[in-house]
DNA sequence: AAAACAAAGTGATATATATCAACAAATGAT
DNA sequence: ATCATTTGTTGATATATATCACTTTGTTTT
């Protein structure tokens, strides 16, 4: 991990309500960290020391249980807030961030964090919407990888991928087959058979890392039912 | 459902950060409402006007999908309190609470309750650490839902109840098979069967609404290896 | 108490999905 | 360029779990 110590070029949406000097304080004690492809930007279970805001680049975000099985649970990118619910909690975080490419951070210290939320009512109120909408996306995903069958679920990923990640009906991923099992609640060999189904019914096309949405309606019935 | 108004007698933990003049607005405002048991307190979708506090008696939170497939979130009693991620975003309800027997809650304005959270920074402060808190728990249970089999499923929902909801190794429950199968994302079928399935190994002890559990750590055990 | 209804329980069968084993293709290292 | 390693792919099989049809038990209603 290099560890190049200069200013933010990009500034979240989510500072918006800081004012003037507090901006100051921020940006005094932020420092930029870039991280190469494949590395871990933090583990889940060790401390939340830092708020970390992306710049550039996509990252994974994965949720580890006891016995090795992995979550996707989302794709973080600029201009993205890596916080996590270990803030004003235990202090630790509770889940891993892994680069997908090289990747540019700015870390911004917990303490200061804090220090902005009890000093700055719009700046708390928009954190308290912010982790509201945390938990109603939390909501959606518990009912779509309960209720859902694997048709599905990788419609739904591949749909979030498309719209949300990398907002085009066509796109190349950093993603594995495994990443997107992962995102999907599905083994490795079940997204394959079912990429070869959607392609085998002109919904998608897809050949390694090359994915395009053929027929987005489709998709999303088959999102939709289940 | 009885619309009684008079005064709380509790008060929950979470408005220990009030002043004293805060408490008085509340106080001034706030208003008491009966349900009977199968009455539902909100339904999800609705307008949250109010932030309820529950006085007495016990309920149950679903999230419904579109598909009339219901997760049985979790049972809130008192000192809970039931606001939702509604709050400070699109102030509806993103999931519905029924009440599993008579139930006294006490109602407050929200828009009183967001005058609060703004004017008062450690109760600010309290609201974005019970989110965390809701955070890691939604974590959890997506993990444990997707990552489980049935066995470590319905273990952890007996745990829950044991622990959490009815404080004791024995507990006679309001709770229905399908309910029990709604927390534990299998059907009623499958829970009755794996409920044998722990009779006959002498884990649990069950009959109608009795449960006793009689071998936590294997409970436990089969809680862990999922 | 009888009837009606809902909830609990059982067995047979279907189905979705994982697992395993083997191989092909792509990628990286020497 | 060749070998090694990872990633993608395929088919056969196993398994977990749902579905359906039905019986039994318990609970409310008249």
């Amino acid at each position: 991990m290099q560890n190049k110590v200069n200013r933010c070029e990009a500034k979240p949406v989510f500072f918006n309500s800081l004012n003037n000097e507090q901006l100051k304080t921020v940006n005094a004690s932020r420092f930029v960290v870039h991280f190469k492809a494949g590395e871990t930007i933090f583990k889940q279970g060790s401390a939340l020391t830092h708020i970390i805001y992306i710049i550039e680049g996509k990252t994974k975000v994965l949720l580890e249980d006891s016995n090795n099985r992995t979550i996707l649970l989302k794709i973080l990118k600029q201009p993205d807030i890596i916080g996590g619910p270990g803030f004003s909690t235990d202090y630790r975080h509770h889940f891993s961030v892994v680069a997908l490419e090289d990747t540019k951070t700015c870390f911004i210290d917990v303490i200061l964090f804090k220090r902005l939320v009890l000093s700055n009512q719009p700046f708390a109120m928009s954190l308290i919407a912010y982790l509201n909408h945390e938990i109603i996306d939390l909501f959606d995903k518990l009912k779509d990888l309960t209720n859902k069958h694997m048709n599905g679920r990788l419609a739904d990923t591949l749909i979030y991928l498309s719209d949300d990640v990398y907002q085009s009906p066509e796109f190349t991923t950093l993603l594995s087959r495994s990443d997107i099992a992962n995102m999907s609640c599905m083994t490795n060999e079940s997204v394959i058979r079912t990429l070869k189904d959607f392609k085998a019914d002109g919904i998608i096309n897809c050949k390694g890392s090359y994915f395009k949405i053929l027929k987005k309606d489709v998709l999303l019935d088959i999102s939709k039912k289940g």
